[in-house]
DNA sequence: TTTT
DNA sequence: TTTT
């Protein structure tokens, strides 16, 4: 295929703290439950109106499942960069079922707090570790150096 | 809630034609399926492997629905940019189902042509029009008058 | 073109308060001057390190002009999105300079409050409106008219 | 500052071959110079306008660096995901000046090919590397393994 | 079910 | 300077 994009982008307020699991293989996985609300006016009976949608976030990424276990709570906004993935799986009576994820693989997709009312106050991220951040960003990278100040080309002319 | 961000930017190419119908109300909707795969070498084996996410694109703008209609086909190529929304429905035997789509509103949205084994050739986009577009894009309009509730399609099954 | 796509997606807050002028044309644009800001520890020193970048935005459109006016200031933050413009224009030297900004069109485009320091306390979103929103979100709209070509201020520099 | 997201997408055509060059330290840059285009219809004159912008996209990773140079040229369409950064500099003359880019970081952003004009017929990759790649994008990883099949929850259910 |  |  000739190249494709598949991007989910979020920013919203968790319905309940981060569930945090520990898989067979002893990888972690944190799953959100977030919501995104839209508001209007209803056109006939000039009612303000809401919507609510329900997201589930998938976390492969162990930086990011640390963020979800130490700054995260309910109530938290946060922004989600992932990817949609559709599973499926089987129920207890044997029925085929399908869920929709947005995923943040290992080495793809980023989480950045935002603030709001789950959030403990502090904003430190806590030391010791040789992240890569932007603000309580974290994803995208391996062993990133930071952002480029400066690079020498002199010949750069904008155009 | 403090403002939230609900959006899907997809570019991949259709499984088959778009299906277009016309709702009870005569608002007419029109239907995608949507291919993004990723590939990549796997470590162990040094294999090429391939993985392809389906994914279902809805649309209610009706200057898209032409397009849909008129350029564009099994094969052919887009970016679309959407909400994510998950519907809930019951199936022939009276169980619930959800469906997760990406959703293009009459007033959001976008969805444009990038090309692809599956445009027939002619890129002219019909005159006679006053639409506003990016290339072949199409999105972003007028009079809006909330999100999507629901809309009655009963034939509607995960793929 | 077969289709293109120019879109920038930002979330940071406000350096100062939002500047609001009127046109020739009697068109209101809003000015925002938004950080946005990267942290790192440097793999040698060990030290955090921070770089901010300063993204100049113009808003044409009106009803994200009011909530500009009415909600934002020095501080506050907002989710934005907006396309990529360079803009030529000559200083009082009679030099060429360019600036390239991010701009919220009349139709195109969306600004979300995220809250931030600046928000002076309430969400309230003012009454009256018709306006479609997703939380304080505003954009999407009407009637559109074409890309805008310039635009009359002479006392714009790059920040 | 409580978490910040910069980020451009842009879909277009390059106005000419890739620019690669290798700075002091080694390291290989890529210059892109895109295009973006819109239309639309003057509603006064019913003409047919087109407004294009150039963006200067510069491009530290090495991978696609790589992918610049094999497959890239003058008319390729590309689909790019980068920060927005500002760069000082000062001209011949010492005036100095602002250059603003979109930059995609050694650890951040991705390059797409969309096919276009510009491309020279093959779509094969090259081989050898084992590179994660979604179609021919690049970047986001370091030393990724392929996305993830399935995983062992079994009390995962929709919500 | 697409695409390479 | 691209593309349609």
């Amino acid at each position: 295929m000739a190249g494709s994009v598949n991007k989910v982008i979020l920013v919203g307020n968790l319905g309940r703290d981060p569930e945090i699991r520990t898989l067979n293989s002893g990888e972690r996985v944190a799953n959100l439950s977030l919501a995104t609300s839209e508001t209007w006016r209803d056109k006939a009976s000039g009612e303000r109106k809401e919507k609510t949608e329900w997201h589930r976030v998938v976390i492969f990424n162990d930086n990011i499942v640390k963020v979800c276990e130490n700054y995260l709570k309910k109530g938290s906004t946060v922004y989600v960069e992932g990817q949609l993935q559709t599973r499926k799986w089987t129920d207890q009576q044997g029925v085929e079922k399908y869920s929709t994820e947005v995923v943040i693989q290992k080495f793809k997709g980023e989480l950045t707090m935002l603030g709001g009312r789950g959030d403990g106050g502090g904003m430190s991220r806590g030391g010791g570790d040789d992240d890569y951040s932007s603000g309580f960003s974290t994803g995208g990278a391996n062993k990133p150096s930071g952002p480029r100040e400066s690079y020498d080309l002199n010949d750069d002319i904008p155009f």
